[in-house]
DNA sequence: GCGGCAAATTAGAATCATTCCTATTTTGAT
DNA sequence: ATCAAAATAGGAATGATTCTAATTTGCCGC
């Protein structure tokens, strides 16, 4: 029998999550990206989850993408000066820009590639994060 | 004999680079950049050109910046939301970004090494341009 | 359950790098 | 010199993001 006192209605989302809390807001915007492979914007994911949250606000969507992030539950991507998307994709990967449809997608490495390995970094670098970016087209 | 009217004070700059005229306010703006590793911002070539050329508008550094950027004179790189950087290294390079002094170096890549080649991409792609970032801090 | 408190949310204002607008100046070509 | 095109300057506008202040919510011990 169910303990919980919640439907399933969808698939569950846990309390907290890296040490975060899961506020309704943060759920939705969490489930939302979830399902997305298509790197939303902050402002795309606040018009969807609008629907199911009417009173969300945008600054709201703005926080829970920031908590989202710090918590290394979703990461955020930069292309040049666009506005920000963010991406449910923790595996390492780099993002590739299709100029031609304006859509990005996710690129893996290649297997047993160390990104460090290729890089002529100087010692005693510690690299906390490395971000590989294209720009092109899918002929 | 010297054919040339005007005194050489400094490195000439050709009256032309890539097919763009260079006026006397890009002249500045590249002849900064071309001194400079630190990777300026569109306010910082501003704020030091000032001294050359005290009219010059900020408007122009970035009309400037613009169009030496596309005709792939410098590149622009971009470090997540925050002002856009100038670097005059044409040379295929990566950028790190340490964290604790805030400052901005080039990394080359070890030679032979083909950047497409350790990515996994779908066939038919043609890449225009690679960026890589790199942020962490050195020891 | 209830008061208190910290965290989260909200709406709207503010920020600020960048872009746009437009009048003026400069340039290069006839 | 004349003209058209390109470049510049200054100021206004833009827009993603952040900040502020005022609620609201969730949670703890009583
Ligand atoms: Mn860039
Ligand atoms: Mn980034
Ligand atoms: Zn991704
Ligand atoms: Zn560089």
């Amino acid at each position: 029998m169910m303990t919980n006192g919640l439907q399933n209605r969808q698939t569950a989302i846990p309390e907290e999550i890296n040490g975060l809390r899961m506020t309704r807001q943060r759920q939705e915007v969490y489930r939302f990206l979830m399902g997305e492979r298509t790197h939303p914007t902050a402002n795309e994911v606040f018009m969807k989850i609008k629907e199911a949250l009417p009173s969300v606000s945008l600054a709201t969507v703005y926080n829970c993408l920031e908590a989202l992030v710090q918590h290394k539950i979703i990461r955020q991507v930069n292309f040049d000066r666009e506005p920000s998307r963010y991406c449910p994709n923790l595996d390492e990967h780099g993002h590739f820009h299709d100029e031609t449809t304006g859509t990005i997608h996710d690129v893996k490495f290649k297997p047993g590639i160390n990104l460090t390995d290729i890089l002529d970094l100087p010692p005693n670098t510690v690299i906390k994060d490395i971000e590989i970016t294209l720009r092109g087209q899918l002929a």
